[in-house]
DNA sequence: TGTCAGGTCCTCA
DNA sequence: TGAGGACCTGAC
């Protein structure tokens, strides 16, 4: 990959497997919006930074060469190779092919894992613009100010302390709705019991699907998210309505329970199951299979 | 007005 | 174990 330095950001030329559009809008994250020149401007690990495609190239505006170093590359999961990933999907089966041509340009993003926790747990029963809003509005009231970009002020996640300061009342108040208390007592659980959601990482799989669960409103969907979105456990198989569809419409499990369905994701697509998820998630939502 | 959306929790058999 | 209902919120 190629990096060239400009003024107040970076351009990384001829870069395959990217796609603002497929990445921000795949589901995995909630903190991008789009502009209205089509580019992304979003928050993470307390910066905000604009992404757009530019024929080959991606252009990220604020920004400098060492903070893509230190932060940016992997957050994007740049050290990864798609190219290879996607052929080895496509191989696996025609429906699985049709999907990864779809989201081409798809990367797991390596995200917060304290934000993730949270986030998802926002996501339950939700939709996609009420997340945006709730996260918003705690970023806003309970995290630090980063600066101000376009002429909009951007907002850090707030920490568990940052967060801990926030009642059950006032987290309602941020449009998070009966989840409320959910994020309340994860929150004091996360204080009580002095967890760095950080640890997470280091854990295996399994057990970290297990402890994921222990936090009040993390179910087996929301604590795969968590694990594949910000904790790297890229054998995650998070089955939502839509990847239930295309269990359903394309892999033969029409009378499975949930619980079965995620087992036979992970069996099928092995330790890459998350990364299979992903490209079928976009592939029908975006078409609107099987509704 | 009723339904529905990226589920989870609680209750009861 | 597993099925069934309740649940904030706001858009259609």
């Amino acid at each position: 990959m190629k990096l060239e330095e400009i003024k107040n950001g970076i351009i990384l030329k001829e870069t395959k497997d990217f796609d603002p559009v497929h990445i921000f809008e795949c589901g995995q994250c909630f903190r991008w919006i789009k502009e209205d020149d089509g580019s992304y401007t979003g928050v993470a690990k307390g910066k905000v930074i604009n992404v757009k495609k530019d024929g080959e190239n991606i252009v990220i505006d604020n920004t400098n060469k060492e903070e893509f170093e230190n932060i940016w590359y992997d957050y994007f999961d740049l050290g990864r190779d798609y190219t290879s990933l996607k052929k080895e999907l496509a191989q696996h089966d025609e429906n699985l092919k049709k999907a990864v041509d779809f989201g081409w340009g798809i990367r797991i993003l390596q995200q917060d894992s304290w934000e993730m926790l949270i986030s998802f747990i926002i996501s339950s029963n939700n939709r996609i613009p009420m997340i945006q809003r709730a996260i918003n509005n705690i970023s806003e009231k309970y995290g630090k100010e980063i600066g101000e970009y376009r002429g909009r002020k951007y907002f850090a996640f707030p920490s568990p302390e940052e967060l801990s300061k926030a009642s059950i009342e006032e987290l309602r108040e941020c449009k998070t709705g009966f989840r409320d208390k959910y994020i309340y007592h994860t929150n004091k659980m996360v204080i009580e019991e002095n967890l760095n959601m950080e640890d997470f990482i280091e854990m295996d799989s399994e057990v970290c699907h297990k402890e994921l669960m222990k936090f009040k409103g993390v179910g087996a969907k929301v604590a795969d998210c968590i694990a594949l979105f910000g904790m790297r456990k890229y054998d995650s198989f998070p089955v939502d309505v839509w990847v239930k569809r295309v269990m359903q419409e394309f892999y033969g499990a029409e009378d499975m329970s949930l619980p079965k369905m995620r087992k036979y994701g992970m069996e099928l697509f092995g330790e890459k199951a998350g990364f299979a998820q992903q490209y079928l998630f976009y592939y029908v939502r975006e078409l609107e299979i099987g509704k």
